[in-house]
DNA sequence: GTGATTGCAAATCTTTTGCACTAAA
DNA sequence: TTTAGTGCAAAAGATTTGCAATCAC
């Protein structure tokens, strides 16, 4: 069950990104990237990294979410005003949003097909399309 | 061009939404109501009525856009973490968003079509269906 | 009058920033 | 070494809240 080498993945996955392998960053991508698909907010993971006997302050956790997305290794998911989601998963897909719990679900990007494009503004191009389905509980 | 009643469909829209028509809800309602479809923040809607004259605490703008979109008579649009949008079109529709500039546009509802209709979890129904289209200057 | 609404300032929450200290290369 | 990265605390925004004063009914 022991690793020799747990911070192996971490570590090729910063390097490839141009990013500093520091003791923090490591071991927030293993919080990350090693328990799959994922959709954390700062305060969150900061709570993770404490539980797991990690020394970072929140600062350095806000840096290493931003600097992990900038990088591509991330995504922003924004379904709540107020509070910034971020996913591990970065290919094209959508989300399920429950607001009651703050629970975020992944909905591949093949379910979800816009049947009809709208025009585009002179000038402008998409950059992304985001389809959030809100759930509530069943009535 | 002077009307004699200009507050007479504030009014009647705050009366028939449940909520006592007052002195600066009225006004706020001028604001985003009689211009037709319109997309503001709270700042904004708050400088809005400062320069029209109109005595308005930045908490009374809140409060006051919570209420409406409460009632029914604006809905939120969530864009951007830290920033809450409100358009005072209800209707099914969707958006396009231009991060750089803050700017939000409508595309109505029936220009985007959900081809197909992935599950949804157990117990739980869909409350609202987001699109957004995020825009970027043509390179 | 009486209860809803407002204003103001303080409080809260999330996120960012400045700067001295630490660690990776 | 040299420079990037970190921690901390303070700052910055956006939004909410508590309570006395005010207004609609």
């Amino acid at each position: 069950m022991s690793n020799p080498r747990p911070y192996a993945a971490s570590l090729d996955r910063l390097r490839a990104a141009g990013l500093r392998p520091t003791r923090q960053r490591l071991a927030l991508a293993k919080l990350l990237f090693d328990a799959g698909d994922r959709h954390v907010t700062a305060e969150q993971l900061h709570g993770e990294a404490r539980d797991a006997g990690i020394r970072v302050s929140v600062a350095t956790v806000y840096n290493t979410l931003n600097q992990f997305t900038e990088a591509g290794l991330l995504r922003e998911v924004v379904v709540d005003p107020g509070r910034a989601y971020f996913d591990t998963n970065t290919s094209e897909h959508h989300h399920f949003y429950t607001e009651e719990s703050g629970t975020l679900e992944d909905i591949p990007g093949d379910r979800v097909v816009l049947a009809a494009m709208p025009a585009v503004p002179p000038g402008k191009a998409i950059d992304r399309v985001d389809v959030i389905l809100r759930l509530k509980a069943k009535s």
